[in-house]
DNA sequence: AAAGGTCGCAACCGCACTGGT
DNA sequence: TACCAGTGCGGTTGCGACCTT
């Protein structure tokens, strides 16, 4: 059980590798293969410990390394996968030919990862996220969203209900924040942590608390004359940042959030889509589709609600699979992935799937009170 | 133009597992 | 059975490129 001796223990190079010694390992597996990683870097001249060689071999200079941006279809199996298997990544990249498990691991940790969050899912179960907080990005989306169009439509200063309005959203989510926080202590966050485990459920968590303290602060501040108390709401952030949790992770700040999108956010036209929109709810239903990245055509979303619904769907290809059991959604134990959860190759299950097709933004947006009074 | 911030990816770290002795 | 080398793997970090102010 002992650890290898690591590349500084003997002055080994060690950081980014130049082309030459690429040169060097390339020739030397190609000419004798690469036998013994350990004896390989002083047969091939390289001033290199044997691991560094085998990753750079693995993750970059294999020749069946495929590069560059991953196809929807690649994304989409990525997604099927990592739904039932986690952070498997040595798994999932076996069932996509010429990814590395690296390669697939960072781009879970800076695309999808993102992706699913802003839509409201779990990045760890894939299952929708039905507590307020979840929704928070979604609301805070509606809150701006109402500045946008009264400053647009009226081209007036911000009336005191539009402001109250906001105030009342942030405490309603803080305090649904704060329950939250009290609920999920005592669950799963809370076996979690016994278990020297870091959820990315909770990691979700940090990445929306650093959307709360990113979007409302500036705005609501300026525009509220400090009715909504700006050490108020750094007390929760600060509540939360206590946590075992936060204490563990590193604190991603993120660009604004304006809405779930399930296009790149790139090709999104944010601004000029939202000043386009003539009535909140029409928009909130936009929203909801999410997926109208290159639809400009409000009223005619207005009038294909439940249409778009499906078509949000469409936009990402979902493999329709049965869902599987609740034992193979990812957990830490250190079974043999292969073993159980059944990872087949085409006949794979996803919980995904399911789980978006039966996720309704509308309906979580107007099911909330203050969310209906915001739409009025 | 420059400085600071953010993002994405290559590479590293260290634990876990396997097989040989 | 214990030890050790070799390797697999997931998490984390460092840094260059790009973006924003």
């Amino acid at each position: 059980m002992g650890r290898s001796p690591c590349c500084d223990e003997n002055g080994l190079k060690k950081g980014p590798w130049t082309t030459e010694e690429d040169k060097k390992l390339v020739d030397f597996i190609q000419a004798h293969g690469h036998g013994s990683w350990r004896a390989l870097p002083k047969l091939a001249g390289l001033n290199r410990c044997g691991k560094s060689c085998r990753l750079r071999w693995t993750n970059y200079l294999k020749p069946d390394i495929k590069r560059g941006k991953f196809s929807q279809d690649e994304e989409q199996t990525i997604l099927n996968l990592h739904s039932f298997l986690g952070n498997k990544w040595s798994a999932i990249a076996s069932h996509l030919p010429g990814r590395t498990d690296n390669e697939i691991k960072n781009f879970w940790n800076t695309h999808l990862k993102k992706k699913l969050i802003q839509m409201g899912f779990d990045p760890m179960t894939h299952q929708p996220r039905t507590d307020l907080f979840a929704t928070l990005p979604q609301l805070m989306a509606l809150v701006q969203l109402k500045d946008l169009l009264l400053d647009h439509n009226n081209n007036n200063p911000l009336d005191h209900q539009t402001t109250r309005l906001q105030a009342e959203a942030l405490q309603l989510a803080k305090l649904q924040y704060v329950q939250y926080l009290l609920q999920s202590s005592s669950t799963s966050s809370l076996s979690n942590h016994q278990n020297g485990v870091v959820s990315s459920a909770a990691a979700a968590d940090i990445e929306l608390i650093n959307l709360l303290n990113s979007l409302p602060n500036q705005q609501l501040l300026h525009h509220h004359h400090h009715q909504f108390n700006n050490s108020q709401f750094g007390n929760m952030i600060t509540t939360s940042t206590t946590s075992p949790m936060a204490a563990t992770q590193p604190l991603h700040h993120h660009n604004h959030i304006l809405l779930p999108p399930l296009c790149d956010p790139q090709e999104e036209e944010e601004v000029h889509f939202l000043t386009q929109t003539t009535t909140t709810t029409t928009t909130a239903t936009t929203m909801a589709n999410g997926n109208d990245c290159n639809n400009n055509d409000i009223n005619n979303n207005n009038n294909t609600n439940h249409n778009n619904n499906n078509e949000m769907m469409n936009s990402w290809p979902v493999e329709v699979l049965p869902s599987p059991p609740p034992s193979s959604l990812p957990q830490t134990s250190t079974s043999n992935p292969t073993a159980g959860g059944g990872e087949g190759t085409s006949s794979s299950s996803s919980s995904y799937a399911g789980g978006v097709t039966s996720y309704n933004w509308t309906e979580l947006f107007l099911d909330e009170p203050i969310l209906s009074e915001i739409s009025l």
